[in-house]
DNA sequence: GACTTTTAGACCAATTTGGTCGATAAGTTG
DNA sequence: CAACTTATCGACCAAATTGGTCTAAAAGTC
């Protein structure tokens, strides 16, 4: 029996997926490819348009991955504050094991590519949809008092990106986390005595 | 006062190491060490010939630290054994960060540039020089008893290529140490029960 | 201000690269 | 087996990239 079209197509998103995430996508060949899915390169080609949609697929798979293990982790907890929390630390730590769809969120030369921003796009609203339910859940459970959702989980998710410097240079999770608890306090509880 | 002629070259070394180490000598071009350096990259080669003679000084500049680091490390150690075990242990941890002289051993591609071949002589010669000279230590303390110090310097620095493979691969540098001290057991005491 | 050293932009020849095409092999189906 | 579809691959090409040169001007030195 003959491999099916969408194993070699796997395969091959396989094998891209290390090159890319070793050499980025401007230095990585085409043929480097080819030979570490052991085909040829115009194999290649038969079941990918261009290098640019090999990227596409790779990058896709990462975003899918790191959407269901966040959705896992949420499930994992009961309360909408370790949600919160859980959310963040997940995708703090899963997004950096995803060179790939980290490079394709940051790097300012994979602008030029068009599907490259759709992504983006398609990511931050995901974040925010995962957010709001987080957010609506609390309310239910009267948890939270929040007037605008889709306001606040935006500002949240926003929030959080200034965290993902941090991450990147800190080595040490344990501080990491200790300053994400820090953060939350403040977001639970508010700044003002009460 | 201008950048003496030294400076600026160490200045390009330093910033080609680094991209060297991290993309390999094909993947890397001299516009990047180039602009890695702030300059333009005709200016790069008015210090060097080429691209081949970047890499050699790289290479060259870390084969030259590995050498210091082990003859400081052996120094710091009195007897003849602690001195072998100390050589073998700091060659296999500064080798392992030394990724550009590491390429240069190892890397089938690399074969074609004559410097480098010549360059791992230089190195081959420089590790049986220096175990050579632990040995003779060791004989004139009469600690060893050894009939031809050439061929038995030879026999361990082959022997401890075999070693490399575990080093690579393993990430417990406990458990190495270990491999290694029983290697040691075997080369001081010998097989045979006396 | 003559002279040397640096710098950098324009340029070039050679190689590399993304991508195409046609021919052949391998599977499938009837 | 024969018609047909799918997969594989080597040869090929135009465009981009790359290592490397050259010239001219800026910066430093005496």
């Amino acid at each position: 029996m003959k491999n099916s079209r969408k194993d070699v197509r796997e395969t091959i998103i396989n094998a891209a997926s290390v090159i890319f995430a070793r050499f980025g996508f401007k230095k990585t060949t085409v043929k480097e490819i080819a030979q570490a899915a052991h085909k040829a390169k115009s194999s290649v080609y038969h079941y990918f348009k261009s290098k640019n949609k090999i990227f596409k697929a790779v990058v896709e798979k990462e975003s899918e991955l790191l959407k269901k293990e966040i959705i896992k982790s949420i499930n994992n907890e009961d309360t909408p504050q370790k949600k919160i929390r859980a959310y963040i630390i997940t995708r703090m730590k899963v997004l950096n094991n995803l060179a790939n769809f980290y490079n394709a969120l940051k790097d300012e030369y994979l602008n030029h590519y068009g599907f490259i921003e759709k992504l983006r796009e398609k990511h931050y609203a995901d974040e925010i949809t995962i957010m709001k339910k987080i957010l609506e859940n609390g309310v239910d459970e009267e948890v939270f008092l929040i007037k605008d959702l889709e306001t606040t989980a935006y500002s949240i998710i926003t929030a959080l990106r200034g965290l993902e410097y941090s991450w990147v240079i800190e080595n040490n999770v344990s501080m990491i986390e200790k300053k994400i608890d820090n953060l939350l306090e403040i977001l639970f509880n508010g700044l003002v005595k009460k």
